[in-house]
RNA sequence: GGCGGCGUAGCUCAGCGGUAGAGCAGGGGAAUCAUAAUCCCUUGGUCGGCGGUUCAAAUCCGUCCGCCGCUACCA
C-alpha cells in the first residue's frame, strides 16, 4: 500500500492582499509536500481561502461589492500569488463552496449529537477585526472611553446575544491526555509548552455562534444563527478529504499529517480543533508546526507602516527559486527572523552562485572540455574520494529527519556542508592539473564530483525546482528519475552531458 | 503576578561539566578549472553581572540586570 501523506496551509483570509508572510507558510508546506513525493509519497496538499466573517462582509461593501464577487476576487488573487510561487498544492479549498457548507454543517450536527454543543446567551467584549472574544483584562480604554484588546490593538464592542456554546471546558483533561500521547503534536516545544500550560490553566466554553450578521454558514436547524468563523474555517482541513463522506477516496488522508500555521493561530488549531474532532469522533491531525514571523528591515511588516512585502515582487528581483531558497535557509522555521535586501543577496552570491552554482559550473565544464562532454566512469575510491561520497550518501537521510521536523534550515546547512566539502575537494585534487599528469585520475575525480551534486541536486530540488530541475538536466539525470530511491541508480558511463550553463546568477545591484 | 525562553567573536547563531566553535564580515597567502568564483591560514570573545557547587562551569544552582513569548489578575 502507498503511504500517504497530507499536509494543509491555513487557508488564507480574504480581507486584504497576499503579502510575505501567506508566501512564506504556502513555500514551507510546498517543500515538504515535494519532499515526500520524492520520497515515495501519495501526497495530498491543500491550501485555499477563508471567506466568511463580519470582517469579510464589512471589506466588501466597503468596497462596493457584493460579498461573493468580493471574495472572488480576493480568492482569485491569493490563487495567482500561490501559482507564482511554484506552490503544488492538489487543491484549493474556498470556504464559500457548497461542499465546505455541507461538511461543516454535518460537523456540526455530530458534536451536537455528542451533547457538546448547548444554546445559552453570550455576553462581553468581542473584536471584529480579531474574530475574537476578549476578558475584560486583555483590553485597555482608550483616552476616549472606547475600549481595544490590548494584544491586537483591534476595537472591541461589547455584544449581548443568544449563542451556541461548544463544551470546550470538558475537554481539558482529554486534550492533555492527547498531548501527552503525541508529543510532537505541536512544534516547536517552546510553542507546545505554551499550549499546554494554556489547557492546564482551564478552559472555557466557546461561543461559536453568532446572530449579528449573516456572512457565514447557517447553524443547521437555527435560523439566525451562523457558525463563529474558526469552526468555519478549521473544517475546511476535512472538506477537502471529502467529509462527510467518509467512503470519499480522499478520506484516506485523514488524519493530516502536517498542519502549517503561524504563530498567531496555534491555539486554534492545537486546543480548539482538536477538540472539535474529538468530540465529533474524528481523529485529530498528527501535527500542528508553527512558523514565526518575517521582520522587514527591522520592523515588523504593516499596513500603516507601509513595509507590506509583496511576494511576487520579491520574486520578481531575485528570482523565485532565490526567494524560496532564503526564506527556508535564513532562519529557523519556529523563529522570528529579518528580510531584507542584503541578506537576500548574500544567500543569493555565496550559497548559491559561489558555493553551489560554481561548483557544478567548474565540474561541468572540465568535462566538456576535456572528455568530450562524456559522464566518466567511477574509478578505485581513494580515502578522499571516500570521504566526499560517504558524506554525499548520508545526506538523504539527515535531510529526511529534518524535513520531519519541519527544520527547513538545518536541513541546508547539511547539505551546504557537502557543498563546500565538494569545493575543497575539487581544490586538493586540481583535475586541471591532473589533465596532463594523470588523465585517469583526473576522470574519476570528476566521476566523484559528479555523484556528489547530484544527491546534492536532487534533495535541493523540492527548495528550487525550476533552477535544480536544469541544473540535473545537465548532470544528465533524466527527469522521470530523480527521486530519493533512483539516488541508488548510478548514472551511466560514458552519458553525454550537455554543454554547461550557470543556474544562479550571481546579483548585481542595478546602476542607478 | 505566574509559567517559560533568551543574553557566547563586528553580525547571525551552535555548543550546554573536562584546554572557547561555525557561517558571514575583516586581514594575509595559494591557485587560476570555474559565475573575479574557489582553497588554505588568520585577527577577534574575561561565553550579560555577582555569588555558590565541583578537581574542573557558557555548560549545574542561587540572585540581579536586560530582552522576548504565553498566561492571569487587579482595577
Amino acid at each position: 500500500m502507498t503511504k500517504r501523506f497530507y499536509i494543509t496551509t491555513p487557508i488564507y483570509y480574504v480581507n486584504g492582499a497576499p503579502h510575505i508572510g501567506h508566501a512564506y507558510t504556502s513555500i514551507a508546506a510546498d517543500v515538504l509536500a515535494r519532499f515526500k513525493r520524492m520520497d515515495g509519497y501519495d501526497v495530498f496538499f491543500l491550501t485555499g481561502t477563508d471567506e466568511h466573517g463580519q470582517k469579510v462582509e464589512a471589506a466588501a461593501r466597503a468596497a462596493g461589492l457584493d460579498t461573493q464577487a468580493y471574495t472572488d476576487t480576493i480568492s482569485q488573487d491569493f490563487r495567482d500569488m500561490t501559482d507564482a510561487m511554484g506552490v503544488s498544492y492538489d487543491d484549493w479549498i474556498r470556504t464559500t463552496e457548497q461542499r465546505h457548507k455541507d461538511s461543516c454543517a454535518a460537523l456540526w450536527k455530530k458534536i451536537e449529537a455528542a451533547g457538546d454543543i448547548y444554546l445559552g446567551h453570550y455576553e462581553g467584549w468581542y473584536s471584529v477585526r480579531d474574530e475574537a472574544f476578549y476578558d475584560e483584562g486583555e483590553l485597555v480604554t482608550l483616552p476616549d472611553g472606547s475600549k481595544i484588546a490590548e494584544k491586537s490593538k483591534a476595537p472591541v464592542e461589547w455584544v449581548k446575544e443568544p449563542s451556541y456554546f461548544f463544551r470546550l471546558s470538558a475537554w481539558q483533561d482529554r486534550l492533555l491526555e492527547f498531548y501527552e500521547q503525541h508529543p510532537d503534536f505541536i512544534a516547536p516545544t517552546s510553542r507546545r509548552n505554551e499550549i499546554l500550560s494554556f489547557v492546564k490553566g482551564g478552559l472555557n466554553d466557546l461561543s461559536v455562534s453568532r446572530t449579528t450578521f449573516n456572512w457565514g454558514i447557517p447553524v443547521p436547524d437555527a435560523p439566525g444563527h451562523v457558525m463563529y468563523v474558526w469552526l468555519d474555517a478549521l473544517t475546511n482541513y476535512i472538506t477537502a478529504a471529502g467529509f462527510p463522506d467518509t467512503t470519499a477516496p480522499r478520506w484516506d488522508f485523514w488524519p493530516a499529517d502536517v498542519h502549517f500555521v503561524g504563530k498567531d493561530i496555534i491555539r486554534f488549531h492545537a486546543v480548539y480543533w482538536p477538540a472539535f474532532l474529538m468530540a465529533a469522533g474524528i481523529a485529530p491531525p498528527t501535527r500542528i508546526s508553527s512558523h514565526g514571523w518575517w521582520v522587514v528591515d527591522g520592523e515588523k511588516m504593516s499596513k500603516s507602516l507601509g513595509n507590506v512585502v509583496e511576494p511576487r515582487v520579491l520574486a520578481k528581483t531575485f528570482g523565485l527559486d532565490q526567494i524560496r531558497y532564503f526564506l527556508l535557509r535564513e532562519k529557523p522555521f519556529g523563529a522570528d527572523g529579518s528580510l531584507n535586501h542584503q541578506a537576500i543577496i548574500s544567500r543569493m552570491n555565496v550559497e548559491l552562485a559561489n558555493d553551489l552554482g560554481n561548483l557544478a559550473q567548474r565540474s561541468l565544464s572540465l568535462i566538456a572540455k576535456n572528455l568530450d562532454g562524456k559522464l566518466p566512469a567511477r574509478g578505485d575510491a581513494t580515502p578522499e574520494d571516500s570521504a566526499l561520497l560517504d558524506a554525499a550518501n548520508a545526506l538523504p537521510d539527515i535531510v529526511r529527519l529534518h524535513m520531519d521536523r519541519q527544520t527547513f534550515h538545518e536541513a541546508l546547512e547539511e547539505i551546504w556542508k557537502v557543498i563546500r566539502s565538494a569545493n575543497g575537494y575539487i581544490d586538493r585534487q586540481a583535475p586541471w592539473a591532473l589533465r596532463k599528469t594523470d588523465p585517469e585520475r583526473m576522470a574519476v575525480v570528476l566521476r566523484v564530483l559528479v555523484d556528489t551534486i547530484r544527491v546534492v541536486a536532487t534533495l535541493l530540488q523540492p527548495f528550487m525546482p525550476a533552477s535544480i530541475g536544469r541544473m540535473m538536466d545537465q548532470l544528465g539525470v533524466a527527469p522521470d528519475a530523480r527521486s530519493l530511491a533512483d539516488l541508488a541508480v548510478p548514472l551511466a558511463d560514458g552519458l553525454a552531458l550537455p554543454a554547461p550553463q550557470g543556474v544562479f546568477p550571481r546579483y548585481v545591484e542595478p546602476v542607478a
